[in-house]
This record gives C-alpha cells, sequence and structure tokens, in this order.
DNA sequence: CTATTTCGTCATGGCGCTTTACAAATTAGT
DNA sequence: ACTAATTTGTAAAGCGCCATGACGAAATAG
C-alpha cells in the first residue's frame, strides 16, 4: 500500500474535512498551527484571541500538539506588561519535515525544510538529464532523496512528505508527467519510481515558484500572477490565495499566448506565440550567443558589459512579455505581477521595456511589476514548503504518524 | 442601518462561518438546503445518506428549516420499493424570493426567483438609459423593483435581497460602478438609490452571466470561460465553481486583450484590442450596417439571408476571438468555453472561424466550444439566482427574518 | 398473516467548545 | 514592603450538536 498523496495548497482550513465535531477540531487545530507558525512564539492566550476561541479551548488543542510533537513549549515569556507572563509557543524544529526536490535540466536539487521553514539539510548533483526516459534520472534522484533525509533524521526530523518540481506538464493526479520536451519525458508516472514511504507530489515548477512566492515572498498579496522561464515560458495564476490548476493541470501556459498572430511558427501548432520572442532559443538566437552552459549567466554578463545585441534581445524579450502580459491583465487583474525563476536575473534589462508596453496598453493606475527575491530557488523552496503547509494544514494525519 | 450585503457565491459551505458547534450546525443547515435544492424532493433519509450525516441529525435539521418556512413537507412518497415510504421533502415555493435587475443600454428588467429556481414574477421597461446620470435611471429602476416585489408579495413570497447586473466595471464593494462608458456612468455608488430594507449586490452583467451559466446550465462544468458581449466583450472566469474577480473587481475585461499589438488605436490606450475587431461598433462597420436599435439581431437576419459582407465580418471576429481565446485558454487551461448574450444569437456565423483559429493554435484534442442555452436572459436570472444562492448558503440568517 | 425492510423519532451518550471559578505570576500604586 | 489590579493557564460544570441504538409506523414479499 502506498501512502497517500496530499494536497498542495489547500487554503487554510482545508475544505475537504467533513463538517462533523471532529472535523471542526481538526480545523481548529490546524488554525492553531497556522497562527503560531505565522506570528512567531505566541501564547495560549495570544492564539485564541487570535483565532477567535478560549483559552481554554485552545489549552487542549496546544496540548494534543505538543504531545504530537508539532508544537514546542519554550518557557516564560518576558513580561513587558502587567499580569502573569504567558508560555511562548513555537512551532516545532524537531517535527515533521517536507522533502523537496526539483529536475532541472543539468541538476538535481534536494531540500529538507522544517516546520519552521528553515532548510535544515540539501543536496545538489550537477549534470545532464536528457536521458532519453525517466528512469534513470529519478534513481539519482531517490538517491539524493534518500541522503537528504537521512541528514535530516540525524537532526531529528523526520519526512512527512516528497514533493517533486519538474520543467514540464503534470497531470492532476500529482504523479504524472505527461510532458516534459527539455527531459523528453512522456507520460511518465513518478510514483513506483520514488520512495514509496513517502507521501508524493509532482508538479510544474512554475507553480510551486508561484506557490514559493505566495507562501514565502515579502509582501506578496493573494491575487497575484508569477511568471517564470526556465526554457519555457509558465505562468503560475494565484488568485484567492489558491493556484488555479486548470482542468488538466495544464494552465499557466503563458509561453503560448499568442503574441502576434502572424508570426513565425512554434512547435505548438500556433504562430507568433510568446516562446517565439522571448524564449530561450530565441533571446540567444536574437543576441547572437551561442547556447551552451549557463546560458542566462551568460546573458547577464553580456548585458551588463553593455553588449548592445544581447541588450536588444533582451529589450524586445521584455516587450514582447508586455504584451503578452497585458492579454493576461486584461483578463484576470492581479495584484502585482512577480518575475520569477530565470528572469529575476535578466530583470534589469528586461523590466524597462516590459513595463512600458504593459503601461501603455493598460488603462488605470500602472500594475506593478516585482522580481521575485527567491530567484532560482523558488520552485525547489516552493515543493518543500508545499508539504511543510499540508502538515500546517491537518496536523492531525501526521500526528498519527509521529 | 441599511441591510448587510451578501457574497455573490461563496461556494457551498460558506467558508465565512467561524468553527464552532454553531458555524458547523449553519453549514450543515446550507448542506440540506442544498442537496434538497439540487435533488428534487427528497426523504429525510435520502437527504442524510447523501450529506453523510445520521437520519436523526437530519430530522432536526429539517424541522428547523420546515419552522423558517425554507422547506416543505410534500406528504408521503409513492411507493415503489419495499419499507415505509419516506416524507418527501421541498424547498419553499412561499419563502424567500431573490430579486434579480438588469440595467441595459436601452432597458431595464426585474425579475423575482424563488427558492425552487422558478420566476415567479417579472417586469421590463424599454427606452434609453443614457440620461448622463445615475440618479433618474436608479429611480426607474427603483419603481420596476417595487413593483416586482409587490407581486412576489401577493404570491406569498418575500424579498430576501436584491442583486442588479450593470455593464461595466463595478468595485468590490459591491455597490459602486466604477465605469460604465454606455451607460455615461462614472463612480456611481448605486447603495443610496435603491431601497434601503434589501440587501444589495451591483456587478457586471458579464459575472451574472457567468453565475447563471454555472448555476443553471446543463452539464456546464467548474472550470469554465464564460465569453459575453453586449457592447463590450467580456468574460467570466470561474474555476473550482468560483468566479475570479480579480483584485479591483475588473477580472475579465476580453475586449482589451492585445489580437494584433500594431493594430488600430482603442480608447482604453492599447492597439490591436479584440474589441477593435469583435466589438460591436467594429463588426457594424465593417458589415457596413448602420448602428440603431437592436443591432444584433438586424446582423443575425442580415447573415441568415447570406448577406456576404455581414457574414465576411463575422468570420473575421470569430478569428479574432479565437486569437484572444488562445491566450486565454493557454493561461487558464478551462474545461470549455461558453458563448452567452449578444454572442450566442449571431453563433452560427461566429464559430467556425472562431473553432479554427482556436484549433490551429492550440496543441492537444480541441477545446469545446459551446453556446449558452440561456441566451440574453443570463445576466439577469444570475442576479436574481445569486441571491437564492446567498440563501441557500446561509439559511439561518434568513431564518431569523422570516 | 407474518417476516422483512425502510422511515422517522426518541432517549442516551460522546465530543468539543464555553462559562465560571481559581491559583499563579507579574506590574502599579501607596 | 505590601496590597490591588491584571493577565495567564487550568479545572469543573454546562450546553450544543451529532452519533448510536431502540422502537413504532408503514410499506412489500412470501
Amino acid at each position: 500500500m502506498t501512502a497517500a498523496p496530499h494536497e498542495a495548497e489547500p487554503a487554510l482550513p482545508g475544505r475537504a474535512l467533513p463538517d462533523t465535531q471532529q472535523g471542526m477540531r481538526r480545523r481548529n487545530l490546524a488554525r492553531v498551527m497556522h497562527t503560531v507558525s505565522a506570528e512567531g512564539p505566541l501564547s495560549r492566550a495570544a492564539v485564541a484571541s487570535r483565532i477567535g476561541l478560549t483559552r481554554a479551548a485552545v489549552s487542549t488543542l496546544v496540548d494534543e500538539l505538543v504531545r504530537s510533537g508539532l508544537l514546542e513549549e519554550l518557557g516564560p515569556e518576558r513580561p513587558g506588561r502587567v499580569g502573569r507572563p504567558g508560555s511562548a509557543l513555537a512551532v516545532s524544529a524537531r517535527g515533521p519535515a517536507g522533502i523537496g526536490a526539483e529536475v532541472g535540466v543539468d541538476h538535481l536539487a534536494v531540500c529538507a525544510v522544517d516546520l519552521r521553514g528553515e532548510v535544515r539539510s540539501r543536496a545538489v548533483r550537477y549534470g545532464s538529464n536528457r536521458d532519453g526516459s525517466a528512469e534513470p534520472v529519478v534513481e539519482r534522484l531517490t538517491a539524493l532523496v534518500r541522503q537528504v533525509v537521512a541528514e535530516a533524521e540525524s537532526e531529528g526530523l523526520w519526512a512527512a512528505g516528497l514533493a517533486v518540481a519538474v520543467p514540464g506538464l503534470v497531470a492532476r493526479d500529482g504523479r504524472t508527467v505527461v510532458r516534459a520536451p527539455n527531459l523528453d519525458w512522456q507520460d511518465a508516472d513518478l510514483g513506483p519510481l520514488l520512495p514509496a514511504d513517502l507521501p508524493l507530489t509532482v508538479d510544474n515548477e512554475a507553480n510551486f515558484g508561484a506557490l514559493a512566492e505566495l507562501w514565502l515572498g515579502e509582501d506578496t498579496p493573494r491575487d497575484f500572477l508569477h511568471v517564470s522561464a526556465e526554457i519555457g515560458i509558465g505562468a503560475g495564476v494565484v488568485f484567492d490565495g489558491r493556484l488555479l490548476r486548470g482542468t488538466r493541470g495544464f494552465a499557466g501556459e503563458l509561453g503560448h499566448v499568442p503574441v502576434r498572430p502572424d508570426g513565425p511558427e512554434c512547435p505548438c501548432g500556433g504562430r507568433g506565440c510568446l516562446e517565439q520572442y522571448a524564449g530561450e532559443k530565441a533571446v540567444l538566437r536574437a543576441a547572437g550567443v551561442e547556447p551552451g552552459e549557463d546560458r542566462v549567466g551568460l546573458l547577464a554578463d553580456r548585458a551588463a558589459e553593455g553588449d548592445e545585441d544581447v541588450r536588444r534581445a533582451l529589450r524586445e524579450a521584455g516587450t514582447a512579455l508586455g504584451i503578452a502580459l497585458t492579454g493576461a491583465v486584461n483578463l484576470l487583474d492581479p495584484e502585482i505581477v512577480v518575475l520569477g525563476g530565470a528572469l529575476a536575473g535578466l530583470a534589469p534589462w528586461l523590466l524597462p521595456s516590459l513595463r512600458d508596453e504593459l503601461a501603455r496598453r493598460t488603462a488605470g493606475p500602472a500594475r506593478p511589476v516585482s522580481v521575485s527575491d527567491l530567484g532560482p530557488q523558488g520552485p525547489l523552496l516552493g515543493a518543500a514548503h508545499s508539504v511543510v503547509r499540508a502538515v500546517l494544514d491537518d496536523p492531525a494525519v501526521v500526528a498519527e504518524r509521529a
């Protein structure tokens, strides 16, 4: 029997729980965890007033969470005010950990994040992953995962689940990679290839990048568009704090939004797709740069040196992005647009023309376009945190295993 | 003191309710109402098995709802199977009613819908509403509302709320029309102008059209794009059964998605927006038809007669729609795209080129594009039903007033 | 006419939160 | 220093809500 998959981001009060007294209890456990996690060390009384329950009720909830090893008592608070000081509670640093993994075109990365959000262990392995099939790649990934899990365990943690970010389309079952052109994968079910004792989620790296921005970004609103590019151009659409996945799970294919309907043909079947103007290949060609290792770093270096060909190529890519984003902004009215992934490193040369185009084409106040401060780490962190969020969202499940 | 506004579509179990025993009770009352409403007359036992509570629990819930006048006992069921027949329960036809209203460019319409979804009373008034300001228009609308409410009351109903559909952008407060170019309205707060004894919601007609499709359409999935055109072109984005409104409430502005980035200038500031190709004005001009009354009917008639200019204009509009929708489909991966509003009547001439364009440009299986069977009635019905849904979503609120 | 099945209700019980009360630990004021 | 006031955490009693189990009522099957 394989472990059950977990949802990646069922908002705060896991709406799946039934409306019975036990469901209520579980949701309230989750609310305590979320509150303590978000607002640092807090006394029982502080938690109670924040979530609208009584101190007595919170006491019993906290007892249960402490017994399960999900919360820790830090001892008496420094009293600044009158009255008996509370006993500070914090999310445990020795409980469950989320294991995040990333399959890149030429690297693999795995990390373990504890409930406090700290990265406690990590491992990277470089080398091409275009092996023609998923098996050998996932085998190497599994080795890396075991290594990170072992290291986490030596620090008193235990792995609560594994989330894998891949550069490709993932079916809604959260296990099957339908198509990953840059890896040459097609309809690859990663479930049987990864450790069966860990609840597994597989998702698009752009989705995990967007979730990382939502969870970890400074002042990230609940309605935003996260644009990222590795080789293709993907977008994560987050509304009301929820990631929009689409019926088949293929939402966010910004790279194939038409920019010039009569433009060059695209492998997708369309013409003039964004990727034909702002995709990595197109930009490298326009800049007259040979494809090779660390292409993004190369472009950034050349642009910084003042290479006019590279700068023009990036300006034009920014314009194309601006056109595509005009459509997206008109359709979705996000509060901000965030550039992440490889785009973050090239932002200084993309942003001016992108902002120009967007401002020119949209009415009303200018739409803020910002750059993710997570940079290329977004997807990996998002994956690991998705497991952590699953624990916070339903602590009862994990308490049984602890 | 004005009545509190209600949410338009907080899914089934109004997530706003607190996680306390009373909140649980209220959510379970809602689940009973939704179940009975959706699946026709049902016995207590049938409801119990559907929502996963025991017969005993459902009995007390039903008692409460019957006492409040929200459910009715229809008497013993026709027994087809062995065992004691159940007592059929139905949603009451004499309880609260939702009042929907629509402000069109040259008409006003109001209707009352009971909890069963039946239209029990309606009134229409023709005549231009471009009076330069909202006051006189809303005054006429109020008169119509009072007339419909009185008629509904004479049938034993009482008005639970009023929802108004407007052809323009509405702020997220659900009361203020920020901009309605075709009415010449700007920053008009309709709150003080409408009956203060009715909870009020104002929303974009495209949004209400999309909700009508969600609630009333045959086989409408939970993820879809609803495209409607009156004078502008709007889209309702529904995902996971929830309408996506955007930060400012301006989501769905499909009309200003760029189709040809160097196309003709648009009043919005952009160039080559969809509206420049598929908007009413553009189509009329391309077809060589003079603007006037019932422009859509005229176009449909001419096209049916075989007028080649009109047909070409509609074909080209369909192509432009196809390009804009390609972007939307790539970004959102909806299960289907539905054409509603004025577009529904022109569908026979728009659809072929629209489908062609969409199929050519998107990979994978063809995305179904269908036509709403609600036609131009969508927004009005959606508005009235939004009030009905609010009652189903939280019967306890209304029970107090009954 | 009896056995069986299903429905609705009642009494009982368990579970989860609130209320109320109280001891513990701190600050403010005299 | 000592008392009053304030706040925290816990314990006991109470109430609301659903589950369980039993029962009469009303149908079908044999």
